[in-house]
This record gives structure tokens, sequence and C-alpha cells, in this order.
DNA sequence: CGCCCGCGCCGTGGATCTGCCGGTACTTTG
DNA sequence: CAAAGTACCGGCAGATCCACGGCGCGGGCG
């Protein structure tokens, strides 16, 4: 299931990860390696899914979601249907994290206001009690892993 | 601060969320446009800030990292920048999130194994009480904001 | 009203990049 | 040793990107 990656398919990890529209003859000057031999490599990442696609990273603040929150939702129960509905249907929870511990579910919420938010977080008490924190910055710009695991 | 977007440019944005590779003349087919005007479209967002960048996304299990958890951090104290080294150095920190409530910190970590696990979350309880939850699943594939804030 | 200006969209052409092919060197296998 | 496999390179045809000038529309102003 895991793949063998040299350091060469590391380094074009690396690139893409910062910059997802890397053209393959740059990212073969980069990397050492010539434009088709870039291409090569980053094909079959693509195809062997350890390259799973590409994204455009948007500012959330300045598209108008002003507050970001986390909320850990307890759940009791085993169906999860309706809640995955809820996922589909509110765009503005991002990301849905399903853990171990007393707060089955952990969630990224994107709101434009207070208000707006306790929108969401009143839909999410529908299904079990929820804890809720306001992020205030994000530290670590996003990234992805950047070296083999080393232990 | 907050830019002035219409329907095309959210068209786009969701385009180019769920593919960041998307070519300018298939864009601007999607969207309704020349090529050449999307291509403005996007370089304005860009420009603006609104597009942060382009990533490509790894799949952390093809890669070695077989193990994701949620760390919270209850950091007392205001000396941030020993944290903020760690989260520099160490790779497997992918995520760093500073909100409210008890847990200063709430952190996404990617690890190969649980002892592996284990070793960063040694090094973060030097800088307070640690409360680790293991991820099952990500029931929601990432996305970002697809829509305006409506309220 | 008539004019000018700015804005957004469009089409074009040259530079660049992509995708595909054949060829080479090295390694693995029978 | 021969055959097959792997990874790389160079080169070419076609697609894409990018900067430019032109067009149409609406707002401001004498």
């Amino acid at each position: 299931m895991t793949e063998n990656l040299d350091a060469t398919d590391w380094a074009i990890l690396v690139e893409l990860q910062q910059d997802g529209r890397l053209p393959l003859t740059e990212l073969g000057r980069r990397v050492s390696l010539s434009a088709s031999a870039a291409t090569e490599r980053v094909k079959r990442l693509e195809s062997a899914g350890v390259i799973a696609g590409y994204r455009a990273q948007v500012d959330l603040g300045r598209v108008g979601y002003a507050v970001l929150a986390v909320i850990r939702l307890k759940y009791p129960g085993s169906k999860h249907e309706p809640l995955h509905r809820l996922l589909e249907r509110r765009t503005e929870i991002l990301e849905c994290l399903r853990t171990t511990g007393d707060d089955c579910y952990t969630l990224k919420v994107a709101a434009s206001s207070m208000s707006h938010l306790e929108q969401i977080a009143d839909e999410l008490s529908a299904f079990g009690s929820t804890n809720t924190n306001l992020v205030y910055s994000e530290p670590l710009p996003y990234r992805g892993p950047q070296t083999p695991p080393r232990s």
C-alpha cells in the first residue's frame, strides 16, 4: 500500500506542495532532472495515488469568512448518515475528523460572524453536545509531509 | 480588506479548489468565459490575495504516515517562541491553530507508528499538558469555501 | 446631448510548456 | 551471454500561457 519513494520523489513532493502550478520544466530544473524525466515521475506519483490532487488555497478572511472555529462534537449512537448529510449541505464546514475519545468528531468551521457561527453550532447541537473554540491565528502556514517518516 | 466577488469569481474558486492545475482555457469553458477573460480574473484573484497559492495534496498513508492525530495543548504562560521553533523543526506537525479555551493550541500531527507519535507527544508535553485523539477517518474530503457567506 | 474615460471581455500571435517517441546506459533475470 | 526492465535524455508536434490591442457598455461631465 505504501509506495517506495526516493529522495528525488520527496524533493518533487516538497516543490509541488509549495507551488502546485510549478511548470514541469522548472520542476525538473529544481530537482536536477530533465523535463521529461520529471514529468514521468510526477505522472507515476499521480497514478499511484501519492499525489491525490491539486488545490487552490483561498484566503478565508478575504472572501468574507471572518470567523474560524474548531467544534468538537460528542455524538452518541451509531447513526452517522444524518450528520454526513449535514456535512454535505453546510459548506461552512471545511473539515471533519472522526476521532477517538469522548468527542467523536472534530470539525473545522468557517463563518462570517458570531451569529452565523451560532446558527451552525445550533444545527450541530441537534446531534450531540458540542464544544466550540474560536481560532485566534494559525501559527503554522499549511504544509503537508516534507520528509519520509523517520521512526 | 474583504474583496468583492461576483458569481463568476466564485465559480472560478470552486473549480480551482477542485483542480488547481485546470488549464485556463478549460476553466474559461466551464465558467462561460473566454480563456483570456478567465486568465485576467484568476490573476486578479491571485494578486488580491484571495487565492493564496496552489498546493499538491499528498496521501499521507501512501508515503508512510499511517497515524494521524489531533493533539490539544494546554500552554501556560506567554513565551511562544520555543513552541514555534518546535513547529518549524518537527515537520510531522502539519497544522497548528491557536484557539480560545483551556487548550490554547490544537495541532494536527502525522506519524508513522504509535511509538513515533509517542515521541512527538513527549516533545509537546514539555510545553504543557497534552490531550491526544487518534483520527479514525475523514468523513469529509477536504474543501475550501464554496459560496459567499450567507448571513 | 455628446464626449471622454474606465472597465470587462474578446481574439491574436509569439514564447513557453506538455505529451509522446525513439535512443542510450545501467541493472535484473533467465 | 542474451533478453527484458528501468530510468534517463533529447527532440518534435501540438496545446497552453501570456501580453497586446480592439470592442462594447455604462458612468461622469461640460
